[in-house]
DNA sequence: CCGCCTCTTGACCGACTGGTCAAGAGGAGT
DNA sequence: ACTCCTCTTGACCAGTCGGTCAAGAGGCGG
C-alpha cells in the first residue's frame, strides 16, 4: 500500500506505527490485520516488490545488449533512474538494511542483483575488457558507488538522475584515473 | 558508555530502550538521567565520537605524506582499518542514517570528512594526476565504495581489513579498467 | 554529630504500541 | 425474507516506552 510505503520511508519501520496507517487511509485497525499478518509482513511484502521491481527496471535496460561492459553500464543507469523515480521504495531498502528483521530478505534480494551483475562481469573479464579481479568485489562496488551517490545528490541535493548516472558510470569504469576518453 | 553502543549496534535506535541499558549495566534509572539528558542525547554523543575518532584515525594515517593520491590511498585504508577495528561504532553510524532526527548531525561529520578528501582531490587534479571532475563527486564515490565493502566484505564475510582495503583502493584509482599496472 | 551536596534508587506516570475480538454491515445465493 | 460469508469497525488488552521524582545513601567540611 503506497501510504504505508510512504510513512516508512519518511519515519523509519518503528517510528511507524499501525495505528498510523490505518488513521492515514481511514480505516479500522482490522481492515490491516485481515489482509496483513502483521506489521512485519507488511514490510516486508513492500521490501521485496520494490527488490523485484528494481531488478525488471535492470533487466530491461540492459535488454539485448551484447556488449557486456555496456549491459553493466544500462544496469548502473537504470538504477539510478529507478531510485530517482521510487524515491520511497529506495529510502526503504536502505531503512531495512539496518533492521535485523529485513537483514536476511534484504540480502536476498541484494545477491541475487550482484549475481546478474556478476556475470556481465565475467563475460568482459573473459574478453579482456576489465581489470581481473574478483567479479563479486567489483559488482559490490559499484552498488556502493550508486546507493551512496543516489543518497547524497538524487535524494539530498535533488540533482538529476541522469548527471550522476554519467559521474557514477565513469567513475566505475575509470576510478580516478584520467587515463582514456570516454569509451562508448 | 561501551554498553550502549554494543546494544544500539546490535538492535538499532528504538529496539533498545534505556531500561534494558540500565539494566545491562546494573545500576538504576535515575543515574542515567542525571548524566544524559534524554536518551537522543546519549545516541547523538555517541555518533560525534565515533566520527571524531574515526577522523583523526585517517588524519594520522596521511601523517605529512606530500603525494596527494597517497594520502586518499591512506586515509582509505585508514578508513576501512578503523571500521574493523571499532565495528559497533561503525555500525552506529549506519544506523543513525536511516533515523530523520540524526540525519543532521550525522551529515555534519560527514561533509567534513568529505572535505579532507576533496582538498586531496583538488590538489591530485591540479597536478593532473586524476580526472578533472567534480571532485566533491568523486570524494562521496569513494565514501560509497568503502562503506558498502566494509559492509559486505568485512562485517559479513569477515574478510580481513587489509586484503579488502587493497581491493577498495585499485577500484577507487582505477575503476574497472585493466589500464595500468599497480602503482604504488 | 550535623548539615550539605552529589549521586543513586526504583516505583511510578501517561502515552502509546502491536495485536485481538465481539459486534455488525452489506452483498450474493436461494 | 433468510442465511451465509466476506469484510469492517473500534474498544480493548497486556505490555513497553521514555522520562520523573520522592526518598535516601554516603562522603566531606566544619
Amino acid at each position: 500500500m503506497a501510504f504505508a510505503v510512504e510513512r516508512f520511508a519518511a519515519q523509519g519501520y518503528h517510528p511507524t506505527s499501525v495505528s498510523e496507517i490505518v488513521a492515514g487511509l481511514g480505516v479500522g485497525k482490522g481492515v490491516f490485520y485481515w489482509y496483513f499478518d502483521s506489521k512485519e509482513q507488511l514490510f516486508l511484502e513492500i521490501l521485496k516488490h520494490a527488490q523485484t521491481d528494481l531488478r525488471r527496471r535492470q533487466q530491461q535496460a540492459m535488454g539485448d545488449e551484447p556488449d557486456p561492459v555496456r549491459r553493466i553500464e544500462l544496469g548502473l543507469r537504470a538504477s539510478m533512474a529507478w531510485a530517482e523515480e521510487h524515491r520511497d521504495h529506495n529510502t526503504l531498502i536502505q531503512v531495512a538494511a539496518t533492521e535485523a528483521a529485513f537483514a536476511d530478505a534484504l540480502r536476498r534480494g541484494q545477491d541475487t542483483a550482484v549475481a546478474d551483475v556478476v556475470r556481465h562481469v565475467k563475460e568482459a573479464i573473459a574478453q579482456g575488457r576489465i581489470r581481473d579481479t574478483d567479479p563479486d568485489l567489483l559488482a559490490h562496488a559499484m552498488v556502493g558507488v550508486v546507493t551512496h551517490l543516489t543518497r547524497i545528490y538524487i535524494y539530498e541535493r535533488r540533482e538529476s538522475a541522469e548527471a550522476v548516472a554519467d559521474e557514477a558510470v565513469a567513475f566505475c569504469l575509470e576510478g580516478l584515473s584520467p587515463a582514456s576518453a570516454a569509451p562508448s
